[in-house]
DNA sequence: GTCCAGGCATGCA
DNA sequence: TGCATGCATGGA
């Protein structure tokens, strides 16, 4: 990859195994759209971004080098050989198969609050009502960043809110969830700083204190907002594949140390052939 | 109207 | 420990 810096953006230039499309579009992430002239708009690092991928030149527009390689890189984790990744995980003939289809899925290092809060409001949820829901808690309590665009509302914000206060996202019985992860990390009962701190399943358990967190959402958490490439959540999509595939006595153990990355390829391949199969 | 959605808490055996 | 059930809401 190479990174030219040009008229304030910032060009990458032969990117492998990057897809702007694929990166936001498999789960991770809520916040970035795009739209239908091909730029990807987000919020995320408390700014809107803006992108644009054509082939394998990517393209940040108006963003200094220092803040591109400051927040950005690590944002998108473009430091990371996942070509070297996927080439290891593919001694399995499923994440192999995956790869073949889509090779442009890089794991986003995202907030961890704005996480743990964006999966707790995933469960029994569907995807296009998650990101309608993102949305409003973003506009009834963070601050404006662009036109009618908000930040993610910090947990002090939400836990001053109250779960009344919730009331207008129409989040539901996930309400009280958000409520008591806002009071947790507010109060820091739940120090989100030390949690980096722990080893994967110290900090798991210590994110299932929080109520509306099982497994599965502390995975993504673990996964999306800390980093922690060993989390493999099993979602229903997941579990589809594991019951057709790898049966009963499967463990994520054997894609080790980066088996959230063959997670994620395969989540990816799973619902989209599905969908497929759907239309 | 019915079913389902990147699950989880709860109650019961 | 393992399994069934209810949960708020809105789109298909």
């Amino acid at each position: 990859m190479e990174i030219i810096y040009e008229n304030n953006n910032i060009i990458l230039k032969f990117c492998q195994n990057f897809d702007l499309e694929q990166t936001f579009d498999c789960g991770q992430c809520f916040r970035f759209e795009k739209d239908n002239d091909g730029f990807f708009r987000g919020i995320a690092n408390n700014r809107q971004l803006v992108l644009r991928q054509d082939g394998d030149t990517v393209t940040f527009f108006d963003i200094t080098k220092e803040e591109f390689n400051e927040k950005w890189k690590s944002y998108f984790d473009l430091d990371r050989d996942y070509a070297k990744i996927l080439n290891e995980l593919s001694f399995d003939c499923h994440v192999k198969k995956a790869c073949e289809e889509t090779s442009g899925i890089r794991i986003l290092r995202q907030d961890s609050w704005e996480i743990l809060c964006s999966f707790i409001i995933s469960q029994n949820n569907n995807i296009p009502r998650i990101k309608k829901i993102i949305a409003s808690l973003c506009s009834l309590l963070g601050e404006p960043i662009i036109g009618n665009i908000y930040s993610f509302p910090s947990a002090e914000k939400v836990f001053k809110a109250g779960i009344e206060g919730l009331e207008p996202i129409k989040s539901g019985f996930r309400a009280k969830y958000i409520f008591d992860a806002a009071e947790k990390v507010a109060n820091k009962i739940i120090d989100l700083e030390k949690i980096q701190s722990l080893n994967y399943s110290e900090a798991k358990k210590s994110l299932m204190n929080i109520k509306g967190v099982g497994e599965k959402v502390a995975d993504c958490v673990l996964l999306f907002g800390f980093g922690f490439h060993e989390a493999f959540p099993r979602d229903v999509w997941v579990n589809r594949v594991i019951e057709k595939h790898y049966g009963k006595d499967f463990s994520s153990d054997c894609f080790g140390k980066n088996a959230g990355i063959a997670q994620q390829y395969l989540f990816y391949y799973e619902r989209n052939t599905t969908s497929l199969k759907k239309q």
